[in-house]
RNA sequence: GGCCCCUUGGUGUAAUUGGUUAACACACCGCCCUUUCAAGGCGAAGAGUACGGGUUCAAGUCCCGUAGGGGUCACCA
């Protein structure tokens, strides 16, 4: 077992978008699997028929190549073990399910769903500790089944949990944890509708695509030795166990929609890029053994190990991953940002407008820096798509003095004698106009930041000036000469 | 309620498998840089490791108990 490839796999169920705690289990069998030079399987886990959503998978899929992680087995991508959806492996159950029967590891069950209630109803009366199904249908002779049958009443197949020694649970996160049979129910392997549980499905593909790690989440810890008697009943080689933290909510309960966005599609829209979540998620549960913190997919491959992962549930830290995003935001390639900015832009209220891709590279860099996602260059500086529409009062008040509208005329008319002006001649220009009227730059350069953008923050001012252009400085400044006075005057 | 898991600053995590004043990152605060903002740099504050016992020369690390939180007890996954 040791030398085996590893083989793992992501088995959601599609119930219509992908979890952020579903994307962090996807990730940590994608890194352990290319770690070690496994197979990363994906696999549907379609198997309750009620639960059908139009679409779902072809969105999980679309979502998983969002963010990078690519199965090297699974829909539209069969390796030798398929198919990859449940829903369309029913006969391998119920064939390993009869041999089950067969060998008394499970019996068929007629009860009625009424006769389960009552029983429950009755258990918990009764206070018993743990409400368990009684084993009612074990001993059913062969002609009461057959007549049963017969007679068109449905039925079930159940795991038979037989007396015996405690069920040990080797795991990786969790090294050994330790079940009594006595509760141990006997769950439902077969439904009526002839589809199988997860318990029975999950073992019995395991098994056969060859899972040598199921790394999946606590949530599962539980039920795992019915599973565990499965693969003993089946004689099969059990897998190694990982189960993985929950991701929590701020109130430390298991992550959900109802406290904040648990899709990664959500995340997606609200401009987080893929490389941000992945690196941020990496980091619920799992940490190496050095201080960094920041890290692309490559490096995850390359770092990950499951020996690292922790043990206890990680609230999912908005603020944090805001950071993370802002911080590979500014590593990212400027044209894969220009591409992005692109696609913000068409969306936004400037769709119409034309810019090259030269004018759009110089925004990028001006404002790299400051900010965190790329909707921010248009939420951030609206002056570079478009003139001011109101110029900030606060910054009039406190920037715009009696000598400014001299200043800015002069200053045109400095600049307006230039050729293509480029970023160090608007600063001569400046630095001349503020020496002919004697006084400091400063004086000049708020004023002219307003004028031009409308506000007191962003990038340099010559930046600013030289991104803008020198008609357009000018056509600014002009338009603001006659509001922004009326507006000081107004503020007193 | 039964069973199982977990518990290190506000948050995410470290801490050579018992060995100096418990480290790093995010957030917060301050300073520097910049005549803006941000980024960056520097620094501060913030936990004595849920609590209580024990073992030991020595415990966040081992043992026992308690408390709290979480998961799970479906013909859902």
């Amino acid at each position: 077992m040791i030398n085996k490839t590893p083989r793992v796999r992501f088995a959601p169920s599609p119930t219509g978008y992908l979890h952020v705690g579903g994307l962090r289990t996807a990730l940590y069998n994608y890194l352990f699997a290319k770690k070690n030079g496994g197979k990363f399987i994906l696999r549907i886990e379609d198997t309750d028929q009620n639960r059908f959503v139009e679409g779902a998978v072809e969105n999980l899929i679309e979502t998983l190549n969002w963010v990078g992680l690519e199965y090297d087995e699974g829909p539209n991508k069969e390796g030798n073990v398929g198919p990859y959806f449940q829903s369309q492996r029913l006969d391998i159950y119920k064939k390993y399910a009869d041999q089950l029967v067969e060998q008394d590891n499970a019996y068929r069950c007629f009860c009625s769903p009424e006769r389960l209630a009552d029983l429950k109803e009755q258990q918990q009366k009764a206070k018993l500790p743990q409400a368990k199904y009684d084993k009612h249908c074990l001993h059913l002779s062969k002609e009461e089944i057959k007549n049963n049958i017969d007679a068109g009443i449905s039925h079930v197949i159940r795991l038979n949990v037989k007396a015996g020694e405690s069920v040990v649970i080797n795991d990786i996160v969790r090294d050994r944890v330790e079940f009594s049979r006595e509760v141990i129910d006997d769950q439902i392997l077969i439904k009526t509708d002839g589809y199988p549980t997860y318990h029975m499905a999950n073992v019995v593909d395991d098994h056969l695509m060859g899972i040598t790690h199921v790394i999946r989440g606590e949530e599962w810890l539980s039920s795992t030795p019915k599973h565990i008697l499965l693969y003993n009943a089946f004689g099969w080689e059990i897998p190694i166990f990982a189960h993985l933290p929950l991701l929590l909510n701020a109130d430390r309960s298991k992550l959900s929609k109802r406290q904040g966005d648990v899709a990664v599609e959500d995340y997606k829209s609200k401009g987080y890029l893929k490389e941000a979540l992945i690196n941020f998620v990496a980091l619920l549960g799992w940490s190496t053994t050095e201080n960094d913190e920041f890290f692309n997919l490559n490096d995850l491959i390359e770092k990950f190990t499951l020996e690292r992962v922790h043990k206890a549930g990680a609230i999912f830290n908005v603020e944090k991953l805001d950071w993370i995003n802002a911080e590979h935001l500014r590593k990212l390639e400027k044209s894969a940002i220009l591409k992005m900015l692109r696609e913000n832009l068409a969306e936004s209220k400037y769709k119409d407008l034309n810019y090259t891709d030269e004018y759009l590279l110089l925004v990028i860099a001006a404002m790299l820096e400051r900010v965190s996602f790329v909707k921010d260059y248009i939420d951030n500086s609206p002056y570079f798509f478009e003139r001011p529409t109101t110029y900030d009062e606060e910054v009039i008040k406190k920037r715009w003095k009696e000598d400014s509208v001299q200043l800015l005329e002069k200053y045109i008319i400095k600049i307006s004698h230039l050729e293509n002006p480029k970023k160090e001649d608007f600063e001569i220009a400046l630095k001349q106009v503020a020496e002919e009227a004697e006084c400091g730059a400063g004086r000049i350069i708020h004023p002219l930041r307003v004028a031009t953008s409308g506000s007191g923050i962003g990038p340099g001012v010559y930046d600013l000036l030289f991104i803008l252009g020198k008609d357009e400085v000018i056509a600014r400044i002009n338009n603001s000469l006659e509001v922004i006075p009326e507006i000081k005057a107004k503020l007193g």
